[in-house]
DNA sequence: AATCCACAGGAAGTGCTGGGCG
DNA sequence: CGCCCAGCACTTCCTGTGGATT
């Protein structure tokens, strides 16, 4: 009998569940978070006993596994059953507005009277008395919170719901990664957030490669990938920020990397590459946003480089170093070429610096050998690659 | 030693834009 | 509403630099 898994396991030899390297993949034991998730239950105890729990705002870069955690505590205050408690995730990219936000509560809870059109402030009265009706106690969980355009209002507001109860409350558990934002609230709205805070920290890169492990005995079949590559991994997103989504990317991508060259086993190699093109990405995102004059120059650059005309070069491990002039007369010609006026000397010279700032391009002052004094420039990237990313770019317009 | 080269990069000027203010 | 001014994006002009060439 073949059944559908076996099909799905076809030529799937790297993957068991990719999901579990999703950022949104929820492990059933968070790791290295045990303090944290302690102190986030302790704000929403409470309510278990029918009291209000305190508010809460939880701050920390992005990658620290601060919606994972909260999540996880509300999951599991709603386990505890009790039939006066509620909680509901949501998202403030999607819920940007306390009327939305309170909608949003409404929806979920109260069906029947959430028809779209009623007021905030009708919405807010039907609100207040189906809370109160049984004394129920509710919980928000408002991720990336600092997108909320109303919020001073909105905390205002929704901290006021507990003036105006007799029985029953509202709690607001509020995630962000913008460390200062609260810095622009009112004084009273941050002292009602910030009631309770905690601080998520950055993973350090053991840390980082235990939750790896943890995530690779799902995702990947056994055997399929080395402990030295998932260090690997680590290493690279600790040195970077710390940030566990960006490591699991690298693991997602390591392994795909090996699936498409059909090699049974990830190793440091797939990883050092999914870096290398994970780092490529952001390049060619920073090369299509540049200004235009920026891009021509970088665009004369790479075609020097299929260019057998040159005059004047320097080679050195293979790469091939341009003289600043060159580079100029190439940048003029393009920009000619696309009808664009080109601009003088003196503010190529500016553009050069921003763009070795940026690291797109590699600069070094001419020493010995050669005559005068100038500029060595080095294309970060492969030329040939640059060149279309930037004629997409031109092109697209 | 004097001169040339191939630029680097500072100073000052220009033309446009957008915001604030009476 | 007009006016002024700051700031930006650039140009023009100019002096400086370090090695090669003569």
């Amino acid at each position: 009998m073949v059944d559908f898994a076996e099909i799905l396991e076809e030529g799937n030899t790297i993957f068991r569940d990719k999901g579990a390297l999703s950022p949104h993949y929820v492990p059933e034991t968070l790791l290295y978070r045990d303090e944290e998730i302690r102190k986030i239950m302790v704000c929403l105890a409470p309510a278990l006993k029918g009291q209000k729990a305190k508010n809460l705002f939880v701050y920390g870069k992005t990658g620290t596994g601060k919606t994972v955690s909260t999540k996880h505590v509300l999951d599991k205050l709603l386990q505890q059953g009790n039939p006066h408690v509620f909680g509901l995730y949501m998202n403030c990219r999607v819920y940007d507005s306390r009327y939305k936000i309170l909608q949003k509560t409404i929806t979920e809870f109260h069906p029947d009277i959430a028809k779209t059109g009623y007021s905030f402030a009708v919405l807010y009265e039907k609100f207040l008395d189906w809370l109160e009706e049984n004394g129920k106690h509710v919980v928000l969980l408002l991720d990336e919170i600092d997108l909320v355009k109303d919020l001073d209002q909105m905390i205002y507001t929704l901290t006021r719901v507990n003036d105006d109860l007799r029985e029953g409350s509202l709690t607001l558990l509020g995630v962000s990664n913008k460390v200062g934002f609260t810095k622009k609230l009112d004084a009273r709205s941050r002292s009602s957030l910030c009631e309770e805070e905690l601080v998520f920290q950055s993973y350090n890169a053991n840390q980082l490669s235990g939750i790896l492990k943890q995530r690779a005995e799902k995702s990947f079949h056994e055997g399929t990938i080395d402990d030295s590559a998932i260090n690997v991994a680590a290493a690279i997103a600790a040195a970077d920020n710390g940030d566990a989504r960006y490591a699991l990317m690298l693991l997602l991508r390591a392994g795909e990397l090996a699936e498409r060259s059909d090699v049974k086993k990830i190793t440091d190699k797939q990883v050092e590459e999914s870096r290398k093109a994970a780092e490529e990405d952001k390049a060619f995102e920073i090369i299509s946003s540049l200004p235009e004059h920026q891009q021509l120059v970088l665009y004369g650059l790479a075609k020097l480089g299929g260019d057998t005309k040159y005059k004047r070069l320097v080679e050195e491990g293979g790469d091939k170093l341009y003289f600043s002039g060159e580079v100029y007369e190439a940048y003029v010609d393009c920009a000619k070429k696309l009808g664009r006026e080109p601009r003088t000397s003196r503010w190529y010279r500016e553009y050069l610096h921003e763009l070795d700032m940026l690291g797109l391009i590699s600069t070094v002052q001419s020493g010995k050998g050669i005559r005068g004094q100038t500029t060595l420039i080095r294309s970060s990237y492969e030329p040939a690659r640059v060149k279309k990313s930037i004629e997409k770019t031109f092109s697209g317009e």
